[in-house]
DNA sequence: CTTCTATGTTGACGAACGTCGATCCAGGAA
DNA sequence: TTCCTGGATCGACGTTCGTCAACATAGAAG
């Protein structure tokens, strides 16, 4: 089931040591984005955060679907986007299909968003003061 | 310039110990989503780094523009965008605007995505030996 | 075999998105 | 003032996305 259709999983290249030190090229930009799409809709993410946050052996579909005021065919969609890009697997027991985090790809995402160490926060030029 | 025009910016009700802990709820989920659409674009993500890694003082978009085979108000929008998702801010000074990370969101992302230690990465049940 | 249930797939529709040209606004210079 | 330049906004176009009903598929149970 989680054959050769992933699209933007393993590989980047390099650790990718994040996007907030140095300008990422257009491939590292392009398969990136693939996967924070997939992360841009509410859905997904609460489709993400129930089967991360069941740490157990995977989540079933019939587990997921009540959750949503939407019809069945909609869920498998981003189920399936989720996969394509790493984000989860699946498998097939019996009657159901179990879904699981891929913990390496939430790991570098947080990675890459994660500046070094305390980045010297250039100096609030008189700025810089959005955030509560 | 950075008035009251952000959606997803700052207050979230809570901290937002993780997606991957806890099941978050809709909304949470729709503000979220928010920010990782915005970063569901490779030029938004390129746009972002190159921002980011300018620690001292801001970028002028006239250094952002020629990076890209776009027109400018492409960029405009973009950035705009950023801007909308909390991400960046903004500043005139004479005749250029100059743009800044806000790290507050980044690292609200990064917490978010980032498992709490080690989480027991549930015991493979046959199945998770998917990646590489 | 047939039947039932749980999921994935297909095709279509409306909405949102990315892009552009044209235009407008803010500042600096003459 | 009038010009010019950097950047934002507007309106439109084609593409992609989210959603659904209908259908297809995989096992389990008769």
């Amino acid at each position: 089931m989680s054959k050769h259709e992933r699209d933007a999983s393993g590989r980047t290249g390099a650790c990718c040591p994040g996007l907030l030190t140095a300008p990422l090229d257009e491939g590292q930009a392009t398969e990136l984005a693939k996967v924070f799409k997939a992360l841009g809709d509410p859905v997904r993410l609460r489709l993400l955060s129930m089967i991360a946050s069941r740490a157990g052996g995977g989540v079933c579909v019939c587990d997921l679907t009540p959750a949503f005021d939407l019809a069945q065919p909609t869920i498998s969609h981003h189920l399936k986007l989720l996969r394509q890009a790493g984000l989860i697997d699946c498998e097939r027991r019996g009657t159901w299909v179990y879904y699981w985090l891929l913990p390496e790809m939430t790991d570098r995402l947080a990675a890459i968003l994660a500046r070094p160490a305390g980045q010297p926060l250039p100096e609030p030029t008189g700025h810089a003061g959005a955030a509560s």
